[in-house]
DNA sequence: AAGTTTAGGTACTGACTGGTACGAATATCC
DNA sequence: GGATATTCGTACCAGTCAGTACCTAAACTT
């Protein structure tokens, strides 16, 4: 029926537990609607997570993008990156978007192929975020960019995961604040 | 028939991939036994794992214990778990351990008890390290043990992950060797 | 009001899962 | 040789999975 609540409700249970453990009969029963109903939908399983996945992007994604083309200096837009990761309520089962990464070989292509897609955009925000540091010379003289940003991604990546597990808030700060010190000393 | 043989091809196939990717059947079928055999010997598929874990942590994991009770000063101990991390050929496919930490929540009880149980192992195992390196002189004033295992370990947790997924070995040992140098730099 | 389109759900399929009842074969003992 | 343990596998169980054939009921058209 309302193809909106449906995408709703498969985000959060997606998001709350884990996709791979979550079928699309409890989605079904969750929403309301019946089986056939959401096939008429969406297609296929692949292409539930799919939407799912390009929902939660536009609706939470957005956030961290924001936060790296905010134009901020290199301290505050680590501070807020670190801020996000290890405080936003959001965050608070972990990110649906790195839930998926990890088990990508568990979903179908096409959700598959946009994790890649979404993965690569952020790789590339953080590259651009670091160029915009080294132009104000901002970053280390050690630490090339390219290295810099994939290094930043996995630890935001971690943290946000480790909220996932249930670590307390504090450490994750604390532990996060730590990996990243390395972009602010020589 | 042959406990160790199913235990070897158990813990490969569980190795190669994800424990949540390999069913009873398959490695019946891989071991060239029934299933009412392995059911006889290990009791269900919780008892396979568990033993499959036991047998992992005596032949694998105690390298990484073997390096931190080494004695080793910091930044030999250092040197030699990042070795192990980004270059080990076992961890080429991953560590089978951290597998099933992040997929704890669809293990058995008892496997699950074992993984918690090794987990805190490796957290103590940690924890002494740092503590030698502490009363040497050699850990930097404003990091607390405590959190400087934890750190440790996540670090070394992803690094070796991060192998599982195909990544450059190389980056791998970069990025690790930057998220370590907070421990010898001031 | 009759016919047609549309929306929806019941109830199924076939392929898997972990787990087991039970019979067949083999080895051991007297 | 014959009775008795022991080992092992065939063939099944109930349940869940993604996906669908088909029927029902409502709404719109003329």
């Amino acid at each position: 029926m309302d193809a909106d609540k449906v995408l709703d409700v498969a985000m959060s249970a997606y998001w709350q537990s884990d996709p791979a453990d979550v079928s699309v009969n409890a989605i079904c029963q969750m929403a309301g609607i019946s089986k056939p109903s959401l096939y008429r939908e969406f297609g296929s399983e692949d292409g539930l997570t799919r939407a799912v996945l390009d929902s939660y992007a536009e609706r939470v994604l957005s956030a961290i993008f924001a936060i790296l083309h905010g134009g901020m200096g290199l301290p505050d837009t680590l501070a807020a990156l670190i801020n996000f990761a290890s405080a936003d309520p959001r965050m608070e089962t972990g990110c649906l978007f790195y839930k998926m990464r990890v088990g990508k070989h568990r979903l179908g292509p096409e959700t598959r192929a946009r994790v890649e897609e979404i993965d690569a955009a952020a790789q590339e925000a953080y590259v651009a975020f670091l160029k915009s540091c080294r132009a104000a010379g901002d970053l280390p003289a050690g630490l090339s960019v390219e290295a810099g940003a994939r290094y930043l991604g996995e630890q935001i990546a971690l943290a946000i995961t480790q909220r996932a597990s249930g670590e307390d808030p504090t450490r994750i700060r604390e532990m996060l604040g730590l990996a990243l010190s390395v972009f602010t000393r020589p």
